[in-house]
DNA sequence: CCCCTTTCTTGCCATATGGCAAGAGAAATC
DNA sequence: GATTTCTCTTGCCATATGGCAAGAAAGGGG
């Protein structure tokens, strides 16, 4: 087999060679421009993605209307509603491309089907799922107990290169605050 | 076999009675006292619970030493912290009893045993983890579009009987306010 | 049953963040 | 290249929530 970008998502799974030529040709490559939507809110998720190249938001609507943001993908991410794969429920997220991607995408049934036949594909899903779970609570708990300035230097810290793709509104409601008072924030970080 | 209690937990689960019968037996009956804890701060989780009586409460103990409640356990909920039960990693939560609990209990080899041998069995528990997210994320977008007396007010309606055995001081922490406040809250809504 | 500890409430004031609107700057469109 | 649209910044003031401390109320242990 040549060397696939899906094998670095995969390299630390602990998968043999046969299970990833197994695994792999599953996945289709597939492109979003900018804009496009992969999964749109009321829709049931059919499937899920790895990204190549690009980059990706995923966002809620409130009631009044107003959007937030629950995530950012770029390269190497897994990029799924877990909700609405799993459950096979609508979804009240979108996700949207933030930029041109290209992306390997896998659907339900063929998921199923490798998770139920390879112990080693279920080990590694479980774990990414655990690990979203760890993003979502740490997430939660730095809602609660840091002031948005902290929030917004770790963010700054550990993922800089979405300030250079994602509009500073759309990192704001993913901090929990408005775009003016980021904009306070960084004006107050600027002159220190 | 008789009715046991865990055969409602997993009645949803679209097990057979064979597989019933090979799972239920694997959970052993453990007490604890109010105050004990299941689980504390730096231990890898080695279990996870079914409760089948009594109260129990999730906190993170943030930089400045203040805990922040993260979940409350009642009958029939899962007890069970995913990132360090899955990644086998310490933790960096607590799980306290809030009375004296009965729970039926079950270790990671033996979860592993199960999940890997029967369909049905890691269906159910995907389910779970992933209904879990849900409400983590659930929670997550109310810190950010709703105020607090919102949020009080879906607690109240949603897990009405933790208010019978939980401090304020903890369930604020859990709304992502302080004590005062939440007393405040309490006294508006009284008087509408 | 009484004491001690913990929980809850309340007042006073401080602080973080929001809402709105105007202007500046940047990017997309024609 | 000019125009339109979107993004970002900034000022003014409003509001939600916090911090602290004191008292009231409730609960637990000897």
């Amino acid at each position: 087999m040549e060397k696939h970008f899906l094998t670095n998502v995969f390299k630390e799974g602990l998968f043999t060679l046969q299970e990833l030529e197994q695994i792999i040709p599953q996945f289709r490559e597939v492109s979003f421009a900018k804009n496009d939507f992969l999964l749109a809110e009321g829709k049931t998720a059919q499937h899920y993605w790895f990204i190549q190249q690009g980059y990706a938001r995923s966002f809620a609507v409130d009631t009044e209307g107003k959007d937030i943001s629950t995530d950012f993908y770029t390269t190497g991410d897994i990029v799924i509603d877990w909700t609405s794969f799993f459950l096979r429920t609508p979804t009240r997220e979108n996700i949207q491309a933030l930029t041109d991607c290209t992306c390997w995408q896998l659907d339900f049934e063929t998921f199923q089907q490798l998770f139920h036949s390879i112990e080693s594909f279920r080990e590694a899903g479980r774990k990414r799922l655990v690990q979203s779970y760890f993003e979502l609570k740490s997430h939660n708990i730095s809602m609660i107990a840091d002031q948005a300035k902290d929030r917004y230097q770790r963010l700054l810290k550990e993922k800089p290169q979405i300030f250079q793709n994602v509009s500073l509104k759309q990192i704001a409601t993913y901090l929990g605050i408005t775009d003016t008072s980021l904009s306070r924030i960084r004006k107050e970080i600027s002159s220190e």
